[in-house]
DNA sequence: TAGCAATGTCAACAAGGCTGACATAAAACG
DNA sequence: CGTTTTATGTCAGCCTTGTTGACATTGCTA
């Protein structure tokens, strides 16, 4: 029962702390707090007729400007139809620019434009501002405890891709 | 370095530690973990043609036995259309039951039947693995942290639910 | 030059949100 | 008792965003 590189005395812990009802808190936790966490962009984005589709797509782009498609489509994790119908809506709509690649010719570098930049701005400051009070209100150690249970949760190709993008913002 | 409620002397730290990258972190950690945490239920929902909404209906009756439609509209935060239709199809399939109110005979009360039972535990077990791993590497501390943030992240009307939700099964 | 890679696009389909309108039965109210 | 409100169900239609499959273009690369 006692998982991993850890000695002993906190085998009682552990299996304390690991009910059912522990793990469905838990459960129940993140389907409830990943409601609130996109509650505010949808709102900015619903009278401008995007969805969070074109949400996450301008997050990424402005995260690692330049990114090729391939790359936005391995962190989105849809098919390329997906991406292109949103993508395409972003370009037209003059929120992202899409530019021929220098080394590569087939690859498409992707930037947010001036007018995409605010649209990202005002999404990220209210998601911001969410999380914030949230950090601010559990402190620097839960905040530390929060990302260490996330991180744990996700697969570990998602992981990789997650550790690669904040080791750039470092 | 303590958190809470606490005198002077945590500015800077607060300061240091909320800046943009890292809640652009915290934002990104709640899209991978959310991915990881929907994606083994989905692997058992799609074979039987059912989706993230049969899943939702299915924890939240299990969870409160005997609910009714509107506490069950009430904690999904859908329409009654939206609801209605999976609700329709897990009755159809024989995996809910729907039984006239006792008390107030507008209402209907929900359960599971034998069948729906076998498919919560499925996908709990599923879920709850994925959980219990990623809590087990966590250690308890950031378990109690995790659940911090979550919590303050929430709408405040989200929270009371979940409040009351884990407050039975205490 | 042949083949593979990166991108885009058309078409069709499904899940699961939404609104609006309407129906029924039962409770609650005056 | 009659009226109104509540709880539920249902039909129809729309939207976003995911999917698959097929196919075209351009440009690298061996």
């Amino acid at each position: 029962m006692a998982e991993g590189p850890r000695p002993g005395g906190q085998h009682g812990e552990t299996l304390l702390f690991l009910t059912d009802e522990q793990l469905r808190k838990g459960i129940e936790a993140m389907f409830f707090a990943y409601k609130g966490f996109t509650s505010d962009p949808d709102r900015i984005l619903e009278p401008r007729g995007y969805g969070r589709a074109h949400h996450r797509a301008v997050h990424f782009i402005h995260r690692s400007e330049g990114t090729t498609v391939n790359n936005l489509l391995a962190i989105l994790g849809v098919t390329k139809q997906s991406l292109n119908r949103v993508l395409r809506t972003l370009i037209e709509d003059g929120l992202v620019e899409s530019r021929v690649g220098t080394r590569d010719k087939r690859e498409r570098n992707l930037y947010l434009t001036e007018e995409g930049k605010l649209l990202e701005r005002a999404l990220s400051d209210a998601q911001q501002a969410r999380v914030r009070d949230a950090f601010r209100a559990a402190g620097p150690g839960a905040v530390a405890g929060f990302r260490t249970v996330l991180e744990a949760m996700m697969d570990p190709e998602m992981r990789r891709r997650y550790q690669r993008l904040t080791e750039n913002g470092r």
